[in-house]
DNA sequence: AAAGAATGCGCC
DNA sequence: AGGGCGCATTCTTT
């Protein structure tokens, strides 16, 4: 049963009803009415906003229902989850009303989903605030990661109702219902993870980074100077380089001060400055030399500004980092964040994550996420054998060995796979991907599609039903422009960006809805088992969980059932495996 | 002075 | 001229 929880549309302000409404999981929508209006709409409880989380709590149990067989329906779970957490409720199932309509939009701009949603009441997925938790430091540390009151500004429970009717309407008249109506869900499931995760928070040991940053920087700096040690450097560079007091953070200057001592490079990045040592031949180790001070300047001077002490002065409260997960925040559905750049925490600092006493870090990464999504996808038979073992790239060298083509090794392999599901056009990756469309000719036929689709304008879906965006008249205005050569190349390009972006839109973004259906599972299953262990991190393929030690083995198989339990919600019985690389220790520094 | 663009690096 | 991001800093424009 679904309860719908809005404000009260009759009641005094800041009194909540919730609302029962019918499941659409055994098929289409019925519960509308022929003009589309839903009943009455008896409440089943009114409580005021400050009370809802004990409802939550109670509601499901006062109907004889079991807590895990209520899904609430909510505009936007983003808005009222902290403060349920805070109250120490939990849910099991969700909808998110905003998260649900954004999905439904965006697949109503493309004619062949046969979606149509016209909004019974606009909800819009707010970010939240990105606030600095540091600049609200006082006695009051609780309100810390307080939110908004969601309260006032929220539709009522009867309008959120009609809105819910219209969604399940609209999931119901897809290309693939089922698939949708599996996307909604596992969407909502991560809003849930997504505030769990932000409520427990990373442990991040404050003493272990500051030794870190000691180590390699030297003593904490006054506000406003340089680090000892990448003073030094910056100074050595100056003299290295023939141009004494230069400041290195400087591109422009660096990059003439280069100039200058005959670094012949165009630009002052790393990969170009190892490059151009490397075409040295004889003199490659004086080049090294010459530009090893520019690269440690640069490593340095990365881990004072994105991951020093002002970064722990400002992220890390109590133990925990807390970042903000945006669900779908980026186009593919993958997550993105907001605070302290948690999706890339590096790898110089993750020796500052540790376990608390008598728990473990569980650090599970999925391997070859992409090419196994593009194998069950393309339903390509040979790539699904390949996706079928354990290194799939290792097998797929063995069968372009055994077919006497050029792909013949692992690192080849890899390097051709990602090309194409990349787009790339240029190097080996090109080279090789003759072979691997007459290995994998169904696979490289949904990519080649995708990418055709995009090349012309179109939009494409994920196996759930995800719709990349319809072009914007930028877009048009470009690729229309055929009036000189260079507008003709321009347009050229933007075509081949439009299809390089379809292309992989559709393996990212089926990948991204595995690793929500694989979260969802691994929270669904440590609640059943009732452990204690809880998910802390997220990064598109690799979770990180926090419990004690001693289920710590429980862990690992629930992390590794989920992912199975995952492929077969979105492939069914297709023989693709998803094997995980599990490791449980202390420091996240060992994991890997 | 503030806002936006460009550059560069980190992560998957 | 290989996809997707966030963030800090410098440079440029308003």
């Amino acid at each position: 049963m679904r309860i719908v929880l809005g404000p009260s549309p009759t009641g005094p302000t800041g009194t909540w009803w919730a609302l029962p409404a019918p499941d659409s999981e055994a098929g289409p929508a019925r519960d509308a009415g022929p003009s589309g209006e839903p009943g009455p709409g008896t409440p089943l409880a009114q409580v005021p906003y400050a009370q809802l989380a004990g409802l939550v709590d109670a509601l499901p149990g006062r109907l004889g229902l079991t807590p895990g067989s209520v899904r609430w329906v909510l505009a936007s779970a983003a808005d009222e989850l902290e403060g349920w957490l805070r109250a120490g409720v939990t849910v099991d199932r969700l909808h998110d009303l905003s998260l649900a309509q954004r999905l439904l939009l965006t697949a109503a701009t493309a004619p062949d989903s046969g979606v149509r949603h016209t909004p019974v009441v606009p909800l819009p997925v707010v970010e939240p605030a990105v606030e600095d938790p540091a600049a609200r430091r006082g006695p009051d540390q609780d309100a810390i990661f307080d939110l908004p009151d969601a309260g006032p500004s929220t539709p009522d429970a009867l309008t959120l109702l009609r809105e819910l009717q219209a969604q399940d309407a609209a999931v119901a008249g897809s290309r693939h219902p089922a698939r949708l109506r599996l996307l909604v869900a596992a969407e909502s499931q991560g809003a849930l993870v997504a505030a769990q995760m932000r409520h427990a928070g990373l442990p991040w040991r404050r003493d272990v980074h500051e030794a870190l940053l000691t180590e390699r920087l030297g003593p904490r700096p006054p506000e406003g100077a340089r680090p000892a040690r990448l003073q030094e450097v910056a100074e050595q560079v100056g003299r290295d380089l023939g141009a004494p007091g230069l400041n290195p953070d400087s591109q422009k200057d660096l990059l003439r001060a280069l100039r200058g001592a005959g670094v012949t490079v165009d630009s002052t990045r790393q990969w170009e400055l190892q490059a151009w040592a490397a075409r040295g031949g004889a003199e490659a180790e004086r080049r090294a030399a010459l530009i090893a001070g520019v690269l440690e300047y640069k490593a340095l001077q990365r881990l004072w500004t994105a991951n020093g002490w002002h970064w722990l002065d400002t992220w890390v409260r109590e133990g925990r980092f807390h970042p903000t997960y945006l669900v779908g925040g980026v186009v593919t559905g993958r997550w993105a964040a907001h605070g302290g750049g948690a999706m890339q925490v590096p790898v110089a600092v993750r020796d500052a994550v540790r376990a608390d006493p008598g728990a473990l870090l569980t650090v599970a990464d999925a391997s070859q996420v992409e090419p196994r999504i593009l194998a069950a996808m393309a339903q390509d038979t040979a790539l699904a054998a390949a996706a079928a073992t354990e290194d799939l790239y290792r097998t797929v060298a063995e069968q372009g060995r055994s077919a006497g083509t050029a792909l013949d090794d692992r690192s080849r392999a890899k390097v051709a796979l990602l090309g194409a599901m990349y787009g790339s056009t240029t190097g080996d990756s090109a080279a090789l991907l003759p072979h691997l469309r007459r290995l994998y000719p169904a696979a490289l036929g949904l990519l080649e599609r995708a990418a055709a689709t995009g090349e012309a304008g179109g939009q494409v879906s994920t196996w759930l039903g995800r719709w990349s965006p319809p072009p914007g008249q930028a877009w048009q205005d470009a690729v229309a422009d055929r009036s000189t050569a260079e507008a003709e190349a321009r347009a050229g390009a933007q075509r081949r960006a439009a299809g390089r972006f379809t292309r992989n839109f559709v393996v990212q973004g089926t990948a991204a809805e595995w690793a929500l259906c694989w979260m969802g599972s691994i929270r669904r299953r440590l609640r059943a088992a009732g452990l204690s262990t809880v998910l802390v991190f997220f990064v598109h393929d690799e979770v990180v969980l926090h419990g004690p030690a001693a289920e710590a083995a429980a862990v690992e198989r629930i992390v590794r059932d989920a992912a199975g339990e995952a492929g077969r919600l979105l492939f069914g019985d297709a023989p693709v495996g998803f094997p995980l690389t599990v490791a449980q220790v202390e420091s996240y520094a060992e994991a890997k």
